[in-house]
DNA sequence: CCTCATGGTGTACAAATGTACACCATGCTT
DNA sequence: AAGCATGGTGTACATTTGTACACCATGAGG
């Protein structure tokens, strides 16, 4: 999807570009204050003014705080694979949602050759047996199918869980591997169960929170 | 001129990493308070003592007012690091002497901040309670000391291990995570064993064998 | 004539924010 | 035993900062 920025008055672009070139040279954008005073504005209301057509024209996120710009610029390419960190899931969203990312790392391409990777933190010792622990980051491909006995992401009642998907005679199963927690039977009369991606691989990084 | 990084302690590594992520991810660096309650801590300050730290080691550039925060690396961005993969050890050699090594992985700068990093192919099962499984990859720094506590490898008879490090009233030993395994004393009159590494993190990837 | 967007000045204010100080605990080094 | 770095909690405070409101001026379009 192409998103239409709006064409901006010379003023703008110079505000804009300003912006810009601060947050390149700063690592982080001026306070109204800072670009009221380098045009030679006197209050802070005129750069105020200019930054809403800004965002009202989408070349700005906004959020509140101070110097919480965002300018809108494609993101940079790289060789590697881009691979976002997901967090809280929200309800009726795909897995994959901006709104899911809590920032993205950079893998090797030999480390993840699939379509759609993510990291996802592990919550819970459902899966101690399997050797995947609380605070494990699981690497996932992003798909709705899996086979029997893989381990997978499922989304219950909107919560992202890992589990191993069995199949059993009385139909098909998320499986806990481990003996405190009961397995998910997935029927129709079940929970609301969906699965949103199979897990690939487990990364232990303490010091990544 | 080239200015040496100081080390940094886990807890910093881990802010410092929640700073450039955050920053990447919003085009902005967080506040003092976003840090805190990212991390479950309840005052601005145990932040701003961490923020001078990594100010004080060259990691961060602040000015005053409000997400004044630039990181020392934040310029060449999408930094890597290639990371030796180890394999057979042989006598007498330096763990990371070139004849060990099977191949390299290129990771993200974030994921590997200490100096001497190198992947080991776990073998056997003595750490399956540490969720570390056979053919998991461990994600080491190479160095001599370690806290007791700290999960290091080891060169056991001129043969890699895995262990927990730990000290007891008799002294120290290697403790295998493991109950069908008897923990190795670390003893003047016991085997011939040596620190290599500290381990930092562990990489599942069954697709890379 | 009227309206609207642009581009400002000036003042005021509540909220956000960084910082300072007191205090605590642990572990390491001297 | 004393000192120091680390890693915190809790409170307080001055400043920074974004925003709101009143007001002014210009130019374009109906």
């Amino acid at each position: 999807m192409y998103t239409m920025l709006q064409e901006l008055t010379t003023r703008q672009a110079t505000i804009l570009n300003f912006v810009e070139r601060y947050t390149a040279m700063h690592g982080f954008p001026p306070t109204v204050r800072e670009i009221a005073k380098h045009h030679g504005m006197k209050s802070p209301n005129g750069v105020k003014k200019h930054l809403d057509a800004l965002t009202r024209k989408g070349h700005l996120t906004r959020k509140s705080g101070a110097r919480a710009l965002q300018c809108a610029q494609s993101t940079p390419r790289h060789e590697s694979v881009s691979v976002p960190i997901i967090g809280r899931v929200a309800a009726g969203q795909p897995i994959l949602a901006e709104e899911h990312r809590l920032g993205e790392v950079t893998l090797d391409r030999s480390l993840v050759r699939w379509n759609q990777p993510f990291l996802l933190k592990v919550k819970g010792d459902s899966m101690i047996n399997a050797g995947i622990l609380e605070g494990d980051y699981v690497l996932v491909n992003a798909q709705a199918q899996a086979q029997p006995g893989d381990i997978v992401v499922a989304l219950l009642d909107d919560d992202a869980t890992v589990k191993r998907f069995l199949q059993t005679p009385d139909g098909y199963v998320l499986q806990p591997e481990n003996p405190n927690y009961a397995p998910i039977p997935l029927r129709p009369d079940g929970p609301t169960a969906r699965i949103v991606g199979k897990v690939n691989g487990v990364l232990r990084l303490p010091h990544l929170n």
